[in-house]
DNA sequence: ACCGCACCCTGAGCGC
DNA sequence: TGCGCTCAGGGTGCGG
């Protein structure tokens, strides 16, 4: 679900939450490969601890301990990461919400889905991670451990240049979507951004990245961080679960040109946007404004 | 080194 | 109602 907006968003919300705040105790569900460090040893090492620090690198968020051990969090597809206070009906399951009077709508108790909660010492609220799917990946480092799935994170997608994309681009000959979805390359971007951003640059998605020009580039990477600022700016994409930490919706979802309007008209040229697979996911384009 | 693909998991929504 | 299918904002690991 969430790419850099909704992580970051994330990031500011949950940080004074988390940060600051002695642990009680930590409850998990059973251990799965959502669980990288097993459930025990997180609830073993992290009881009795208080965070120093939250950073996002990319889609991972980073917290810090006093002595310089890690907790590195990865949202996934469905994960979401929020106070106990927070009220939304993405908490809950259609079935559920249906059952419910319009006014118990969003109540939360913690479910199968939810693999952490944090509890803490004073008397605030808990943390939750939710996480229906289980792409999302909880994980503790060891002080001054290093891990290769931050190691190999390339610059943070608010800060890619055109000049990067390019160096990047050459000699690759997969399509130009699928190296702003590497990682390796620029972190932070995802399927809807990507989308987004080749929209607005006027390049199509399936285009080989060894095709673009310098000045593609430049225009790509420059709406990259447009993009990725004003979903920030509002709040970030709200299309299935994503909800912010404080349980609010995000609204950047009102302003996509093309993702997941597959048929519908084009807001420039009023042509029908289309959907075909590009690098095994769902892509979305307008035929006339993207060449 | 790079590429495409299978796979991890659960749920919603569709046509029949 | 139920079945079978497709789809979903993520990333990893494999063989070619």
């Amino acid at each position: 679900m969430p790419e850099l907006p909704e992580v970051e968003i994330t990031r500011r919300t949950i940080e004074p939450l988390l940060v600051g705040r002695e642990i009680a105790d930590v409850k998990t569900t059973a251990p799965s490969y959502f669980f990288i460090t097993p459930p025990d040893v997180l609830k073993k090492r992290l009881r009795g601890e208080a965070l120093v620090g939250l950073e996002r690198k990319g889609k991972y968020l980073v917290a810090e301990g006093k002595d310089g051990f890690r907790l590195l969090l990865h949202l996934g597809m469905t994960g979401q990461l929020f106070s106990s206070h927070a009220r939304s009906v993405r908490l809950l399951s259609s079935t559920a919400r249906s059952s419910l009077a319009p006014e118990e709508q969003g109540a939360f108790e913690p479910d199968r889905h939810t693999h952490l909660q944090f509890k803490f010492c004073d008397d605030g609220p808990d943390v939750f991670f939710r996480d229906v799917r289980k792409f999302g990946k909880v994980m503790l480092l060891a002080p001054g451990e290093q891990n290769e799935r931050l190691d190999r994170l390339g610059d943070d997608a608010l800060d890619v240049t055109g000049e990067k994309l390019f160096g990047a681009s050459r000699k690759r000959k997969t399509a130009i979507k699928a190296l702003l979805l590497d990682q390796s390359v620029i972190a932070g971007v995802g399927n809807i951004y990507a989308d987004e951003a080749l929209f607005y640059a006027g390049v199509r998605p399936g285009r080989r990245a060894l095709g673009m020009t310098r000045r593609e580039c430049e225009g790509i990477a420059t709406e990259i961080r447009r993009v990725l600022k004003r979903s920030i700016e509002t709040g970030g994409s709200s299309i299935s679960d994503y909800i912010a930490p404080d349980g609010t919706d995000g609204a950047y979802q009102d302003e996509r040109r093309v993702y997941a309007r597959t048929g519908e008209a084009c807001y420039e040229c009023h042509s029908p946007i289309r959907r075909k697979l590009v690098a095994q996911r769902g892509t979305h384009y307008c035929p006339q404004c993207q060449s």
